[in-house]
DNA sequence: GCCAACGTTGGC
DNA sequence: GCCAACGTTGGC
């Protein structure tokens, strides 16, 4: 299973949305960014990704799972945009911020870090470790 | 709200 | 195929 992050501003969609679709899941839409659009590609069903409120926020909330793999994005035609769907598993008992993880040498190589304009990145397993940890849930 | 950094577009 | 111009993202 690989791991992933998921960028989202909470005034457009927020995790408290993201949860309120329960099992179902939500399409992760809109998304018009080659690297994050062959991220998504590469996820399997199972999959399992942290939830990040960007802009207002700045930090991991949640954890969610793919649901449905690649498909047609339903909010264009253009047929170079797909995604998955994610449904929300859990929040983290505490929210771990972008400070938190600036501040985790561990974490400097984050695509987070390295590239904050990564709407869909890939997460390594040590990385989803040490988050986890910081956000007091087990991985 | 600002603006730097980045990705995309389009003229050549 | 290059690169300037433009639009968008996201941290501050």
């Amino acid at each position: 299973m690989a791991y992933w992050l998921f960028k989202s501003e909470p005034d457009v969609w927020s995790w408290e949305q993201q949860v309120a679709r329960g099992a179902a899941g939500e399409e992760w839409n809109g998304v018009r960014n080659y690297m994050a659009r062959n991220n998504m590609r590469a996820m399997a069903l199972g999959d399992q990704g942290f939830y990040y409120h960007s802009r207002s926020g700045l930090e991991v909330v949640g954890i969610v799972e793919v649901c449905a793999t690649s498909h047609p994005d339903s909010t264009t035609d253009d047929p170079r945009w797909d995604c998955v769907d994610i449904r929300a598993l859990r929040p983290l008992a505490r929210p771990v911020t972008l400070e938190a993880i600036k501040a985790d040498g561990r974490l400097s190589e984050m695509v987070l870090v390295k590239n904050s304009r990564l709407s869909v990145q890939p997460v390594t397993p040590a990385e989803w470790q040490i988050i986890c940890e910081l956000g007091g849930t087990t991985p």
